[in-house]
DNA sequence: GTCTATAGGGGGATAGAC
DNA sequence: GTCTATCCCCCTATAGAC
């Protein structure tokens, strides 16, 4: 694997896990037996590193929802909360809920890069919930695009609150939401 | 007011809006008009500031509690989402949403109070959504624990994301949360 | 593309005067 | 209780050799 990839990969990983201002030149170079001269060839400035790591989690995003696309709602969005699943078990946080608290730190291009990340994500999550309610998969009483938030918030929070309290909270909310999209016949 | 009070405002303001890791003495000495030393005599190293404010936060919500005490359980889950909806308002995330992503990056000390906390908040919130099914006030379907923490990482990340998308999103949670406590009677 | 060397700033923390 | 002065470490970033 080329440096370049490596150093995005190991960025990732440490943003993920301890955050985009604790996380240092240093800590990537020791890593991969490199200097931090090297880094700043292909990252000039430490926000380049973010905004390009940003960046690929979009096109990956875009990847994946292309991928599942032919799949039912019920399954789409298990795909999705399995890449949660994923994140959890190598406990890392969503890079939303590791970026997203320390918004105002972070340089405008990084910013943009994360606003716009969050559009995405949140008109899919609204494209499968849409499409559920129509195919008759789903079925619930609050307005579409609530709703739609409720699940992604609950998520993000999900990985975050594993952390803290020691405990499996993101299989909770799993079930929760799937117990949520099912209106009961009485 | 005194000093240590007014380091612990603002720390705790500069902790819910930028992040532990993010800001410095200097903030809070160049803000107070006094020198770093000054803060030092009153929270010899930085986490003894992290923790009083956690534990600060943990005392504010015991006494919160017990002065909701004897309203209904949807009056009590009101005045806890008020909460959050003033944080919004003052532009702050919850100090879980703060320093629950950073968690790794703590002093150990900070991490127990913020464990403590956590447990805090969740187990008063599965006696209010008790309460409310006891007496009829609430109706789900969901498992209660897990329908528990589905309103607080709910609550938690909405202010995140408001920062993130620019939009309201708590208002949009506040919705499900309450529309998703009336299961309907078809 | 990676290195050495270094610049320049900011961080938390402490000693001792007042 | 607050100050001045200072220490030491880590940070991002750049210049120039290889």
């Amino acid at each position: 694997m080329d440096t370049k990839t490596e150093i995005m990969d190991l960025a990732e990983q440490l943003i993920r896990s301890r955050g985009y201002n604790s996380f240092s030149y240093k800590d990537i170079s020791s890593a991969l037996n490199i200097k931090n001269a090297a880094i700043h060839y292909h990252f000039p400035a430490k926000h380049d590193l973010g905004k390009a790591i940003i960046n690929r989690t979009r096109l990956r995003f875009a990847q994946h929802i292309s991928e599942w696309k032919t799949a039912s709602p019920t399954r789409q969005l298990e795909q999705f909360i399995a890449t949660y699943e994923g994140a959890n078990e190598k406990e890392l946080i969503c890079f939303m809920g590791s970026l997203g608290p320390s918004y105002k730190t972070l340089p405008e291009s990084m910013q943009k890069e994360l606003t716009a990340a969050s559009f995405e994500i949140r008109s899919w999550i609204r494209i499968i919930l849409k499409a559920g309610l129509a195919d008759g998969s789903f079925s619930f009483n609050e307005n579409l695009e609530e709703k739609s938030d409720a699940i992604i918030t609950s998520l993000l929070a999900s990985l975050i609150m594993n952390r803290v309290t020691g405990e499996n909270i993101l299989a909770s909310i799993k079930s929760v939401i799937f117990t949520g999209l099912q209106r009961e016949a009485l």
